[in-house]
DNA sequence: TCAACGAATTAGAACAATTCTAAACTGTGA
DNA sequence: TCACAGTTTAGAATTGTTCTAATTCGTTGA
């Protein structure tokens, strides 16, 4: 019951130790966005949209750190950018082996687990390269 | 030997004809671009990289319409928009079933035969949606 | 507790890719 | 050949993102 009900302080308390372990100052702004990120389950966000709904929980934080932190949070392994939309860059909050739906006309992202899908009969790569990842985007719309 | 040496005249009659075929008026800009997308085998551009190609033998013709072009051209099924890279869309002339190696670093893209990979165990899309089509990239690097 | 310093944040400018606008031009059918 | 709808174009505008230089903040050592 106790687990349930978290207090403000609580979700601060997470942050501020999720961005320890990455190495990361626990500065006002980057403990907001982690806990606006990484309080509910596994999230879908554009820079705009973060920075929007930070903005709503009366928080400033200017367009340049949402950026700035969300690429930082890439980089210390907490993100993953998504790549589906030639006009904007989505971040994911769920960072381990998942593919993606993706509704293009409303700009939404829905996860597949890895578990469920694989990929059968990639050739090797041309010489001189090796795959990094292979990503599926199984792009869907209403009927 | 003669199918070997093709005339200019005989790459522009089949540019015509193609886009006649799509429906497409056959202005001297498209069949210029048309020219220089189809003639040879299976091509990856951008807007910016078609317009220096066009750019260099000698025809004029503006970036706006070598976007309005490539977007038209993908309309009619001539060719396929590839999105493997947030800041610039590719189109690729090979409008089959196939997938994608992406270079990164170098944008360059690489196409794999359709026939050779498969994806298994995509689940069924949540209710209300359908599925359009699988994207899959095959992200490398240089070793 | 505080000073000091390097790191982080910010507003706004700058940028790159793409789209828009409205004016000039060009295929095509009669 | 004419007329008109369709096309092209230069340049402005827009959008998402990155950069810059100045300010502010977090942390460490005294």
């Amino acid at each position: 019951m106790a687990k349930a009900l978290r207090e403000p302080k609580d979700t601060s308390a997470q942050a501020i130790a999720r961005l320890r372990e990455a190495g990361l100052r626990p500065t006002r702004q980057r403990v907001e966005l982690a806990g606006v990120l990484f309080q509910s389950g596994d999230r879908h966000v554009t820079a705009e949209s973060l920075h929007d709904e930070v903005a709503q929980t009366g928080v400033k934080v200017s367009l340049a750190t949402v950026y700035n932190t969300l690429h930082q949070f890439t980089e210390a392994g907490l993100l993953r950018q998504v790549i589906v939309d030639a006009s904007r860059s989505y971040f994911d909050t769920n960072t381990g082996d998942h593919q993606h739906f993706f509704v293009e006309k409303e700009g939404l992202l829905i996860d597949i687990p890895g578990e469920s899908i694989a990929v059968a009969g990639v050739p090797a790569p041309p010489a001189g390269l090796s795959v990094d990842r292979v990503d599926v985007v199984v792009r869907v719309r209403r009927n």
